[in-house]
DNA sequence: CCGCCGCCGTAACGTACGGTACGGTACGGT
DNA sequence: ACCGTACCGTACCGTACGTTACGGCGGCGG
């Protein structure tokens, strides 16, 4: 399940990045409308360039994915002084920050680009999206529900298991409304509220405190 | 949020719900990188037919998605003898057959290509999707958890936040893998499974045996 | 100063596909 | 028998876009 995402030396110059921040732009504008001749005008870049640097359409659109992806880093949670607490701020800040990206406009750009090409033989994107998406919200997550299992905070069998609970908790159908075009204004506030709601759910699920 | 769906009189001809289905199989194989050509060489029809029929290709689209809405039509839940029985029974029973739909491959297909649409300017797909998606269960389940509140088995606020809770922990991140690409084979029995826990969890959060 | 290199801007090419036009055919009505 | 209608198959047109090629220009080593 450990698929390569970054590759090695990125080796992009800051001209690259450039590029790569443009084609975002334009991604988040146009969506899979994007063309190479836009994203040259709008980088200031000959199309010679784009070629040369990512290869095809489909090089260029990987490389803006991953861009993306490297610039969103996980903030690792410390294990210090760990209790109840603290694992319900935890929580509550994670599902406060990934409603957060989840509702950005880039977040639904990229997916909706991904979710589209994975339609057809180019599996990509599905595939970079999917390792950054969910993936990495498992990987980042799964450490703190293992902790507050050790911790008997939390009771659980399968790590996996409470995660994609906890994700249902959280997520819900945002995501899907937002991909297909739903106006769903999500506020800082409704978004502190839903994930602190999420939190309680799941600790009510899978405290300590409550039976099962 | 009542938006038509159905447009009145359909007035569509047999031939004209094969050649719907030709192009449903065809948004399956190919997704939105389905032509013309390719619906009127898989139906056997001429082009110039779709065009008078369908007007241009995104009224093709529309009514290929419509046809498909019109054909998974809703089972009401018979509200006689209710009781914690036939609450959990009709909750699972509800979670099995979205779980079982949203896998399919159709729907998978249809929600790539309104998702891809949604990022363009014709919206229409999208909405489409989403009246039949996850407003229709909301409208088909939101019924079943009002019965339940009145009886005095579900105790909620707001139905809506009742309904979307519920929705999480039944679709969880299968939709986003499913539509990201990700292999994720549901059977039979681990939908089954999947179903009736997330019923009990919803029962865990909002029966009225339970605290709050 | 000179030549090389990387890059910009733009023109050009090839193709795929949406959309249209037209000839040919079957059929039902008169 | 004749006509109108509906439809199939196919050829055709226009365009948009991915991809390539080329001329020009600034910088840099020699």
């Amino acid at each position: 399940m450990q698929l390569a995402v970054d590759v090695g030396e990125n080796a992009l110059t800051e001209r690259q990045k450039d590029v790569l921040d443009a084609a975002l732009a334009l991604l988040v504008e146009a969506g899979d409308a994007l063309t190479m001749t836009s994203v040259a005008r709008r980088a200031s870049c000959s199309k010679e360039s784009l070629y040369k640097w990512f290869g095809d359409r489909d090089g260029l659109l990987t490389a803006t994915v991953q861009w993306q992806a490297s610039k969103v880093r996980a903030v690792p949670v410390n294990p210090e002084a760990f209790d109840l607490a603290s694992l319900t701020a935890g929580l509550q800040r994670f599902a406060s920050d990934w409603l957060h990206v989840l509702s950005g406009t880039i977040s639904v750009a990229l997916n909706r680009v991904a979710v589209g090409h994975a339609g057809s033989d180019k599996h990509d994107l599905g595939v970079i999206v999917l390792e950054n998406g969910p993936f990495a919200m498992a990987r980042r997550l799964k450490p703190l529900l293992q902790l507050g299992r050790n911790t008997g905070l939390l009771h659980f069998d399968e790590t996996d298991e409470a995660f994609r609970t906890f994700f249902g908790l959280v997520v819900r159908d945002v995501q899907i409304r937002l991909l297909l075009g739903d106006r769903l204004e999500l506020t800082d506030a409704s978004i502190e509220r839903d994930s602190l709601r999420a939190t309680q759910q799941f600790l009510a699920l899978y405290g300590a405190q409550n039976g099962h």
